[in-house]
RNA sequence: AGGCGGAUAGCUCAGUGGGAGAGCGCCACGCUUACACCGUGGAUGUCGCAGGUUCAAGCCCUGUUCCGCCUACCA
């Protein structure tokens, strides 16, 4: 026999050691199985397992099990990502702690660093998604820096920029003074920041006056190149054309007119720095502005800032600031609040800066994405996240690839020292194809993460090779991941996919929220209100933790997770585990290979409700309801299996006399048990995995999936279980509300027109009920005296109290259920006397009305009597 | 500024046109031989607010308030 209690950190551990001594977990390249195949979403190495993961690949492990148990050849690619700038300063922090820095190292020495780094941490994220279960592919576990990979990476450069789509160019970018590098538009987090707006005078040139502009960051009019107000102007008509004096700079600059400002904001007027802001970038090349660049990319000031060079960016602020002021330049100060970026992985403040980058163009691979979902060969799900990616696609701009840093896929460009020739090749030249030079320089830079990660569904199979299984898994099933990496991920692998695979990369998407606090805060480390996912599976196992996950996972709806949850549905594996040692205990004497078919009503009964949990559970992981999936087989496992069947069929196990009823009642017990657990099985692999070595050989995650039959329905079996389960409740509700203690044995009269139906089910009635004696007579037999009443709609039911009965809780308790009823009546009624009701709804509504309204009626007359005889008896 | 989502029992949330639900918590009674990590019974809601459509609205439409998130170049 089982122990007394599942204890999850022990069978945890041998279970997933010996799925993976099976094998069990590996999909072939080539199968005559339908394929089914999901990438997992890479961590980062540096990660360590957060909600957010454990989430992510819970839901993947549930539907990679679901899958694989339905006969599909499923394949989880699992792998990690190297992100560049966060590893990179991850290994930076560790040799700034030996005060040292990259610089120090050089380049080589650094990156080898790095992959020391990764040989040692970088598995840890693994091993823990290992803890939950997850049932990847381990054997095809992939590193976006791999070789493969990184072939990849290069191949799709050279296509993407043979084909035009890359170019390199002088434009302003998001720069991280901190990490000394470029950044996507993405990569840029705005926080709104308490500023100033400072109101500066710049004297016109010809002495005839003065404009005022207004700005946040007054130490960029060190670099200004112009003035600008809005054409339509009025107030400005005039001077647009003529020459300002840049104060403290001593320059002359233009006042030019343009669109872009806005006659509302401030003074009207605008200084444009084309180094320092995007807009006046912008504007700079419409006007064909100088371009002066005051801060350099160390945030400090460059030599082109005159006195004020060398200074740091604040700095510098408060200088220029102070010298306006000083100089009569300054005309107000007022307090604004205002958006800020900044760098995503260190929170610098990012400094808009002019340098040479690399460029991907994408509005012809945006239109591609569009039209993929569109047509609809690939699904959005939920289907509200198909606005926010229409809406970025639609309004993308062109994507900074190039990164300064060290950790990452080197561009594969080189430029001829000797003629200047650019070689852009997936192997590294040796030589100058035009002028035989042997002297190459390689970029300098590394391509942005997300280039390599956009190629992930084909690169981790083998892409630009043409493997079997690339043909077999791509396009990919499934993707399930977070909403917030929509636009960073899940669109460029649509772009990159199409681009280069000419498919879409995935037939679904299904993006999950975010998992909050029980208060609904995003969790962070700074609030302190993480809640670790390995310790609440050292706490309360992993298929509690998966199922919690699970269960509250509802569409578009954020998922907040709560320490007590998890202990709710430890409960949960704890009612399972002993259902399993009830069955167990009572199947030890049985022989499980003979033919039995049993006809009582509690086996027709499961196997109808058994029936339709396996239809509900199926219909709702194939259209990603995980949290009606998981609802639905709760409720069936302890409402119907645990509180009615396992109490019906005690009476039948314990007969030893009826042993042909017994045989069939204990096949009909194992076969429910070993399908639910199968049915739980991608819910819950671990506890499900141990019970099934109880029931059968082999392992369950590689058993058939249960499927329903229709025809396994039966109607009638349910409709008889609820008239019984009704005058069951009705006879506890008189024993709970009459304060009869449940091991009390009372005798109970049934009136009812289904005799034959109560006859049958006395037994249980008398078992479930607690009851000595249960009569059940026709419904012209006499209604018995001195009883609590209760009525259901097939049934009046008396519960004989033995001259005993407490009149003023009985009639408490009658009163209240009359004014439920009269209520009942009252709605009824009204419907059934609106004349526009009986003609306009439909007939089975109508009818529907009218039958609750004749039960009602008839349960009404019966309380009502039960009252009237309540009162003549204390009298 | 625009877009999206949410507002239903004390808490967390299901419920997309016909009798307001679940889990947890709460109250009462019970250690009945699978389970006290349990069983039985009970209490609890102007379904954010205001209009509208409909025979019928938690659900559809319009407006509105509050909360959250995303996108955006207003200095």
């Amino acid at each position: 026999m089982i122990e007394k209690a599942f204890d999850p950190a022990i069978a945890e551990k041998e279970i997933y050691a010996e799925w993976l001594r099976e094998n069990l977990f590996h999909a072939a390249d080539t199968s005559e199985k339908q394929p089914f195949s999901i990438v997992i979403p890479p961590p980062n190495v540096t990660g360590m397992l957060h909600m957010g993961h454990a989430l992510n690949n819970t839901l993947q492990d549930l539907i990679i099990r679901f899958r694989r148990m339905s006969g599909d050849n499923t394949m989880w690619m699992p792998g990690t990502d190297h992100a560049g700038i966060a590893t990179q300063n991850v290994v930076e922090k560790e040799l700034e702690k030996e005060g040292k820095n990259r610089e120090q190292l050089g380049r080589e020495e650094f990156v080898e660093r790095v992959w020391q780094w990764k040989g040692k941490y970088g598995g840890l994220i693994i091993n823990q998604l290992k803890r939950l279960g997850s049932s990847c592919d381990w054997e095809r576990e992939r590193f976006t820096m791999d070789a493969g990979l990184s072939r990849a990476v290069r191949e799709a450069f050279v296509r993407l920029y043979n084909d035009g789509l890359i170019y390199q160019g002088d434009y302003i970018v998001n720069w991280c003074p901190r990490c000394h590098t470029a950044l996507s538009d993405l990569e840029v987090e705005y926080k709104e920041t308490p500023g100033n707006l400072w109101h500066i005078r710049y004297p016109f040139a010809d002495g005839s006056g003065e404009i005022i502009v207004a700005t946040t960051r007054p130490e960029t009019m060190l670099g200004d190149t112009a003035v600008a107000v809005n054409p339509t102007d009025a107030r400005y008509s005039a001077v647009v054309g003529k020459k300002v004096i840049l104060p403290l700079v001593n320059k002359e600059i233009p006042i030019i007119a343009d669109d872009y400002v806005s006659p509302e904001f401030g003074s009207g007027a605008v200084k444009i720095t084309p180094a320092s802001d995007p807009n006046d970038f912008a504007m700079a090349e419409r006007h064909h502005l100088e371009i002066v660049k005051v801060i350099g990319g160390d945030g400090t000031i460059t030599a082109q800032g005159g006195a004020y060079a060398g200074q740091d960016r604040y700095q510098c602020r408060k200088s220029v600031v102070a010298d306006l002021e000083a100089q009569g330049y300054l005309v107000k100060v007022e307090p604004y609040l205002h958006k800020v970026g900044g760098c995503s992985r260190c929170v610098t403040e990012v400094e808009p800066f002019v340098s040479r980058q690399w460029f991907v163009k994408m509005e012809p691979l945006a239109k591609m994405a569009i039209a993929a979902v569109v047509k609809g060969n690939t699904r959005i799900i939920p289907s509200m996240w198909e606005a926010t990616y229409f809406d970025w696609l639609n309004n993308i701009r062109d994507w900074c690839i190039s990164r300064q840093i060290w950790w990452g896929h080197r561009i594969p460009v080189w430029r001829c020292l000797n003629c200047e020739k650019i070689i852009v090749a997936t192997d590294d030249p040796s030589c100058c194809p035009q002028c035989g030079e042997s002297n190459l320089r390689q970029e300098e830079d590394v391509l942005d993460t997300w280039f390599s990660s956009a190629l992930w569904p084909f690169s981790t199979t083998g892409w630009p090779e043409k493997t079997e299984a690339l043909k077999t898994f791509y396009p990919t099933s499934l993707l399930i991941t977070g909403f917030d990496i929509l636009f960073f991920w899940v669109a460029r692998m649509m772009m990159m996919g199409l681009y280069l695979m000419g498919d879409v990369p995935f037939r679904d998407v299904y993006l999950h929220a975010l998992v909050r606090d029980e208060q609904g805060e995003k969790m962070s480390k700074s609030k302190g209100n993480v809640i670790d996912p390995l310790n609440m599976i050292d706490k309360y196992g992993a298929d509690a933790f998966r199922f919690t996950l699970v269960a509250f996972t509802a569409q578009g709806r954020d998922v907040r997770m709560s320490e007590e949850r998890i202990q709710g549905y430890k409960f949960f594996v704890n009612k399972i585990w002993n259902a399993a040692r009830f069955t167990l205990i009572n199947l030890e004497d049985f022989i499980p290979d003979s033919d039995y078919s049993s006809n009582s009503l509690p086996d027709r009964w499961i196997r109808s409700r058994l029936n339709k949990t396996i239809q509900e559970v199926t219909e709702a992981l194939e259209s990603y309801r995980f949290n009606d999936a998981a609802g639905g087989i709760y409720h069936f496992i302890w409402h119907e299996l645990c509180d009615w069947y396992l109490e019906l069929i005690k009476q039948t196990l314990y007969n030893k006399e009826d042993l042909a009823q017994r045989r069939a009642t204990q096949a009909q017990l194992r076969t429910t048990f070993k399908t639910i657990l199968q049915l739980l099985h991608p819910f819950m692999p671990f506890v499900t995995e141990r019970l099934w070595k109880e029931f059968a050989s082999g392992y369950i995650m590689v058993s058939d999936f249960p499927r329903h039959d229709p025809v396994a329905n039966d109607a009638q079996a349910e409709a008889e279980m609820t008239m019984l389960q009704d005058v069951i409740g009705a006879i506890r509700n008189v024993r709970g509300e009459m304060g009869i203690a449940t091991t009390k044995k009372l005798a109970v009269t049934v009136i009812t027109e289904e005799v034959a139906v109560f006859t049958a089910g006395k037994a249980y009635i008398e078992a479930l009920a607690n009851c000595q004696q249960v009569v059940i007579l026709d419904h012209t037999a006499p209604e018995p005296k001195g009883c609590a009443t209760g009525v259901t709609v097939k049934a009046k039911v008396f519960v004989e109290l033995g001259g005993m009965i407490d009149i003023a809780s009985e009639r408490v308790r009658l009163e209240k259920e009359v004014a439920k009823i009269s209520k009942e009546i009252e709605a009824a009624s009204q419907k059934l006397a609106n004349e526009d009701f009986v003609q306009k709804a439909s007939a089975a509504v109508v009818q529907k009305e009218e039958m609750r309204f004749q039960e009602a009626k008839e349960k009404l007359a019966f309380l009502q009597k039960a009252l009237m005889r309540l009162k003549e008896f204390s009298s």
